[in-house]
RNA sequence: GACCUCUUAGCUCAGCUGGUUAGAGCAUCUCACUUUUAAUGAGAGGGUCCUGGGUUCGAGUCCCAGAGGGGUCACCA
């Protein structure tokens, strides 16, 4: 029974090649490589076999990996489904490694066990000549423990679910989790991710962990009684921060909409509005430079609480990272790089004129432009004209102090000229209730007492649109409407900016942004546009002559252009010879044809 | 945007001062094997050396230009 099953196969991959053999299926296959090749050859023989390759009907699993080996017994009935990763196939017994959303599980497959009547074909064809590492399948059986120890299920059903027609990537893991030949290129990795998630181990973890992040603050933040809500993403005027914007154009209203930079002024229309929490998971859209702390596209969770103030909202702040934290690692530390976060609160509080004074010596206070300028250029930092007191001051900061805060910090008190939507300080002037965290040398939160008095805001608005004027090309615009509102009246709000990806790659010990985005922004990938035998063909290539024109490499019409009649000739001729084509040799006249046909 | 650097088989990588037909491990294919686990043993196939020019008797290797990636810097509330 078995050898007339395979009998049979053998005729069904000959009809199978020799018809592929013909036209344009040869020509696909003649752009793929030996394995897939060899894969699609077995997905053809599972439908000749009767078996769909991409079934529709729902598989309902009774087990899923990890579950399964945390209640492990011998002798359940399970039902698994998932990826094969791996096959060590000996003779009439088999091993192999599934892995489903949770892990990996090992699977017994016995021939005798698997085909108990006369037709062995299900193991002998299917499982072991047709099915390739990649494959989904599904599987019922019952559970045992090998002479070796290792949790395994014993596989009585099996029944194939997808079928995977690329290699992946080659990744072994030794006994001691040694990862070997691992699927390391970034480009590839961040390309494909889909592939990145099914063969690096750990991968799927930062994600999980982001969604951890993101959970807890709702869950927080609900209770709490504050309100997620949604904002513009296309916004006329994209205000709340000073950054360059994406541009876009809408057809109907025949106006510039832009992407938004940040969805602050908008959460403040709905505190004016009454609300008394509200908060909002926000993407942002920034076009400047990429690197490893910045993507195009960022996520930024933005909360605002009525009638708080930013001593609040440092509370707040510690104590929720401690939560998040705890969530993602059951421990308020974390491991950094080698260093270890504490995120267990209080966190230091450093005004930024402290900061500046303890790690340049340069006093800020009370000093003018002028003086400010000169501190700058003596520790060493380049100034211009279009700097103005706020840039001056941020330069110290970011040059000379920012690195030293490792450890959750909160720097506060910024001065005003670089924070023009932040309340002044309510001892000093020259100073906003401003902070920002700092942890790793990195600003991951940015929080104000948010200013609330009208006439103030259309001030400080002006105050930037004149630095704007400067040549500084982030000066804010004005956001008139932004303004009525709050000549609405609002409350005294404090308000926070988490930036969630920064946040999840100091939680999950990642130096690059990449690694926390499913897909980070990349150039866009250039797809081979494959061969156009009907445009060949359109030029009088014979029938015969197309799939060798297009496995030499002029695949395509453009490919001939430029060429001359007599070296294209030569070279086909020699591909001729050198594979042995039964097809008569190109004639001079032929190729002129050709080319003529072109140009 | 500047500089440095990388690109060789499906994956991870060797490849010397330029020199026969470009190699290895895993993966793939064939055969053997009924409790293995980086399974094992025997054999086989698989390459646009990123692309395009140039130097040379000869280029994976040297030169020029380009593409894509990574790093450092610049930029970045």
């Amino acid at each position: 029974m078995c050898c007339s099953i395979s009998s049979k196969l053998s005729i069904v991959y000959s009809a199978q090649s020799y018809s592929a053999y013909t036209t344009s299926n040869y020509l696909c296959a003649m752009q793929r490589t030996e394995q897939e090749r060899i894969r699609r050859e077995s997905l053809a023989a599972l439908r000749a076999l009767g078996i769909e390759p991409y079934p529709a009907a729902e598989f309902t699993v009774t087990h899923r990996s990890k579950r399964l080996a945390a209640e492990f017994k011998d002798g359940l009935a399970v039902t698994l489904a998932g990826r094969i990763m791996s096959r060590r196939i000996m003779g009439k017994a088999s091993f192999a490694e599934i892995q489903d959303s949770e892990g990996t599980f090992q699977l017994y497959l016995n021939r005798d066990e698997l085909c108990p009547g006369e037709d062995k074909a299900l193991y002998n064809t299917v499982f072991k000549k047709l099915l390739d590492r990649g494959d989904f399948i599904g599987i019922s059986g019952e559970t045992f423990t090998t002479q070796t120890g290792e949790q395994s299920v014993m596989v009585k059903e099996l029944t194939v679910l997808s079928k995977s027609l690329k290699p992946l990537p080659a990744v072994k893991v030794d006994e001691d989790g040694k990862v070997h030949d691992a699927f390391a290129d970034p480009e590839l990795r961040y390309r494909m991710r889909y592939v990145d998630l099914v063969v690096n181990p750990g991968v799927k973890e930062t994600f999980e962990a982001r969604s951890k992040v993101m959970q807890t603050i709702r869950t927080s933040f609900d209770g709490a009684g504050w309100l997620e809500v949604d904002t513009p993403v296309l916004q006329a005027i994209p205000g709340g921060a000073a950054a360059r914007p994406f541009v876009t154009h809408h057809n109907a209203l025949d106006i510039p909409l832009y992407l938004r930079i940040a969805n602050e002024l908008y959460l403040k229309r709905l505190i004016v509005g009454g609300f008394e929490g509200v908060y909002e998971f926000s993407r942002n859209f920034r076009n400047e430079g990429m690197d490893r702390t910045h993507n195009p596209e960022f996520t930024v969770m933005e909360l605002y609480v009525a009638y708080k103030d930013y001593h609040w909202m440092m509370q707040t702040t510690e104590n929720l990272l401690s939560d998040i934290c705890q969530a993602v690692h059951g421990d308020t530390k974390a491991n950094l790089n080698g260093t270890e976060i504490d995120f267990a609160p209080p966190y230091r509080r450093v005004t930024m004129r402290d900061a500046i004074l303890e790690h340049t010596g340069v006093d800020i206070d009370g000093k003018s432009e002028a003086e400010l300028r000169a501190a700058c250029e003596q520790v060493g930092i380049q100034t211009d004209d279009s700097m103005g007191k706020g840039k001056l001051i941020d330069e110290l900061f970011g040059e000379k102090c920012e690195h030293h805060y490792v450890q959750p910090t909160f720097i506060m008190d910024y001065p005003v000229e670089m924070s023009p939507l932040t309340k002044v300080h309510r001892d000093n002037p020259a100073y906003t209730e401003r902070f920002e965290l700092m942890i790793n040398g990195t600003e991951v939160a940015n929080a104000y007492s948010e200013l609330n008095d009208p006439d103030d805001q259309r001030q400080r608005f002006e105050d930037q649109l004149k630095l704007g004027e400067r040549g500084d090309d982030e000066a804010m615009f004005i956001d008139q409407d932004f303004l009525r509102a709050l000549e609405y009246g609002m409350p005294p709000t404090s308000g926070i900016g988490i930036g969630i990806d920064r946040l999840v790659m100091m939680l999950t010990n990642q130096t690059s942004i990449q690694e926390v985005l499913l897909f980070p922004q990349m150039r866009p990938e250039v797809f081979d546009q494959g061969p156009d035998e009907k445009g060949l063909q359109a030029l009088g290539v014979s029938e015969a002559w197309t799939p060798h024109l297009v496995g030499a490499g002029f695949d395509r019409p453009e490919a001939l252009e430029g060429l001359s009649p007599g070296g294209l000739r030569e070279k086909m001729n020699g591909y001729r010879k050198k594979n042995k084509l039964d097809i008569p040799a190109l004639t001079l006249e032929e190729v002129e044809t050709w080319l003529s046909a072109r140009n």
